[in-house]
DNA sequence: ACCAATTTGTCCGTATGTATG
DNA sequence: TCATACATACGGACAAATTGG
């Protein structure tokens, strides 16, 4: 294979689209371009590149997936920011594909939600402690519907993340709770008591994070947490078994 | 804009080339192919999906990038586990351009990383722990040398992730990671004591993680996440202002 | 180690639908 | 309303690289 003499670097020829795209996404990292600006049509692409339309378009699709541009009201391509929920999606997937369990995602978002709260507890602002009541309130309302507990649960948890006013806890629990919470419906409907214990769980990190009280918020989300495992194995889960693919259609559709 | 008497739904088409990378990834997604095997090549999709083969290389693009697929040592595609890192590489790319803080990249990590090695303490085989100490062992040959220590620092943490045999936390923490280990270098070449420091808390997590001693891992992390913080201020930096992009060329480049 | 078939990368030209001014 | 610009999609072509004898 590899001659004794070698003198010379295997070439790697990167593909033109490849070039494209890495040097529009230079571009778009070193702010040259901010998000919102055009990137320019093709035909301006075209020139500018000297490479063929074919060629700039498939550099261009390189980068509309990863969420660096845009295509604005269906014509103009613009930089934009890549939105989180785009990436969590596809962590998800990830996940999903390497087959983790649901122990290792009961782990990483106990920690995570845990982190969050007690952030929130310090930052929570008048604002989204309003909207946590509201969703409490509606919760108590809905208490007869486990979908809509379930659905109403996770949006808890992100009002929860919201108050914490940082973006990266935000960016990091994504992923893990749009796999764990579809669960909560699972675990809703096989099990009488959780949703007046999910509720419950609920108000009091409420009243613990608008008291900015850090340790009752912590108490109470590992205890929903804890909850919540143990809801999983009462309804008859094994949580060392890969994530069950089945319950999880709304990852799947983009 | 909208007539009153509407009786149809806006269609919106849906470009070929989302539609044939939306058919590709259902599959995979499915498990109806699986990692590793064949898609098929260009010539194939054209006949399968009926259309154009600059489409089925936009639709390729798609996912590429996404890393559903892969171009094997020739040119190949495969179907692929997207792999964590290019997905943690993304999301670096987001939080910088969203601005991020350090302040909430310390807050993250440090919630992140102590939630690890609670978990390293309880699964870690004998097999990383010795990788572990070699670690801490190459850590103290180049103490001269801040970014070597910075280097050695970053595979130190990547160990423990390890360790905690927990697929999603080295998921979760991985993005944060990649832009707050780089900061190290920049602290420990202005504090001399970052060092001794450095690797006395290394070492002492170690110790923790190899008798399964949870309480202490959990201590020492904190301890070791504390000085990184203190040392980035006495740097003379705000930790209230977005992360600067100038230490942060090693993720800028794929 | 050579050769033929296959496959990818790139290019050109063209047609069509549609958003914007 | 209409003209223009632009994105989408198609068909065909050729060179270089890879594959599999």
């Amino acid at each position: 294979m590899t001659e004794t003499g070698e003198k010379f670097d295997r070439i790697n020829a990167i593909p033109a689209y490849q070039l494209v795209a890495d040097a529009i996404e230079r571009e778009i990292l070193a702010r040259r371009i901010r998000p919102g600006e055009p990137i320019g049509t093709e035909a301006q692409l075209v020139k500018q590149f000297g490479v063929n339309r074919s060629t700039v378009r498939e550099g261009i699709r390189l980068l509309e997936q990863s969420g660096l541009i845009h295509r604005d009201s269906g014509r103009r391509l613009t930089a934009s920011l890549p939105h989180y929920s785009r990436l969590a999606t596809r962590m998800s997937r990830a996940m999903l594909l390497h087959e983790v369990t649901f122990r290792e995602l009961w782990e990483a978002t106990t920690a995570l939600e845990i982190a969050t709260v007690e952030q929130a507890a310090e930052h929570a602002t008048a604002d989204v402690i309003a909207e946590l009541q509201a969703n409490v309130a509606s919760t108590e309302q809905a208490s007869a519907d486990p979908a809509a507990v379930a659905e109403l649960d996770t949006q808890f948890h992100s009002l929860i993340a919201k108050a914490s006013q940082n973006r990266v806890l935000q960016l990091a629990r994504e992923p893990s709770s749009l796999l764990i919470f579809p669960t909560t419906e699972i675990i809703l409907r096989k099990l009488k008591e959780g949703v007046p214990r999910l509720i419950q769980a609920h108000r009091k990190i409420v009243d613990a994070v608008s008291r900015h009280d850090k340790e009752a918020s912590r108490l109470w989300m590992l205890r929903h947490a804890n909850d919540w495992r143990r809801g999983f194995e009462r309804a008859g889960k094994d949580v060392d078994q890969p994530i069950d693919r089945v319950y999880m259609k709304e990852v799947m559709t983009r």
